[in-house]
DNA sequence: ATATTTGTAACTTTTATAGTTACGAATCAA
DNA sequence: TTGATTCGTAACTATAAAAGTTACAAATAT
């Protein structure tokens, strides 16, 4: 499995957190993740062509995101980064240079399985917004706050 | 996703399809699969430590069936082959060198959706035997064969 | 014009996985 | 009890996928 979608989700909750106060460059969401701005904008380049961010170089320039965060469910995000790969699971190839019939037969319904799993996974993504995303990591982002004090 | 699930489906079918015929080889279930004997043999090894498979060495050696094929399930061989790393999807750290406290908060609620995901990909693991996964494994064996003639 | 930021190609580094070689230990059969 | 066979596993190499980095052209704003 990849990080791109656990990218995504985080260039999404950092520009809904921003929603409607300018641009977020992809130096500063590269920095709030420890990671590398081209990283970052990998990742922005497939949000993009799905429509679920804008960006605009140049001075003030940045990302901001393409529809309100209560219209973006994670499962936009998931459809956006798979959308070359097909999936962020990996595949299971099972390595077929068998000579013997059986073994892609094996594969192919193990990965009838594993599709089965990915669905269930993608209704779940479905089930969350952006918005609704944002609000549960502040929630524990406080909550985790409120446990340094006392000790 | 690594392919070690694969192989010890592969493994335990192999097995359920000679069960009471004599011990196989590693040399042959390697052959089969197209791969190494100890490849095999790795895998093979997680599965003796879950009693799911018996191994003895020597002339006439190899492996066998720990207990009945309609008695152990793909959950079991799932469970065998992930003892030490929990997972056979991978883990997402989203890699948190991360010096604002926000982002290992959005990797752990990130996991806990794939961790759905896969409690569900599980479950769905444990509904099949290695009795029948065999069964429906060599019905689509001859099904695919049927398929040669006519055209 | 100049500074800023994106977009992306090309390259290097890192890491995980698979594959291979090698050999000791266990088992069986003659 | 000797030899053939097979497992078990350590140690190493090879491969591939992912992440990270550098570099620079193109777009934008002041």
């Amino acid at each position: 499995m990849n990080s791109q979608l656990t990218i995504a989700v985080h260039i999404l909750a950092v520009l809904a957190n921003r929603e409607g106060q300018g641009a977020v460059t992809s130096e500063e969401i590269a920095e709030g993740f420890g990671t590398n701005p081209v990283v970052i904008r990998r990742v922005m380049s497939l949000l993009k062509k799905a429509d679920l961010v804008k960006s605009r170089p140049g001075t003030g320039g940045g990302s901001v995101l393409g529809r309100p965060a209560e219209e973006i469910t994670l499962r936009d995000a998931y459809a956006a980064v798979t959308i070359e790969t097909g999936s962020v699971l990996g595949r299971q190839s099972g390595n077929c240079r068998s000579n013997i019939p059986i073994a892609p037969i094996i594969a192919e319904y193990l990965n009838e399985l594993y599709e089965d799993a990915e669905k269930a996974f993608i209704r779940r993504l479905g089930s969350v917004t952006v918005s609704d995303f944002r609000l549960e990591i502040t929630n524990r982002a406080k909550a985790s706050l409120s446990k340094v004090s006392p000790q």
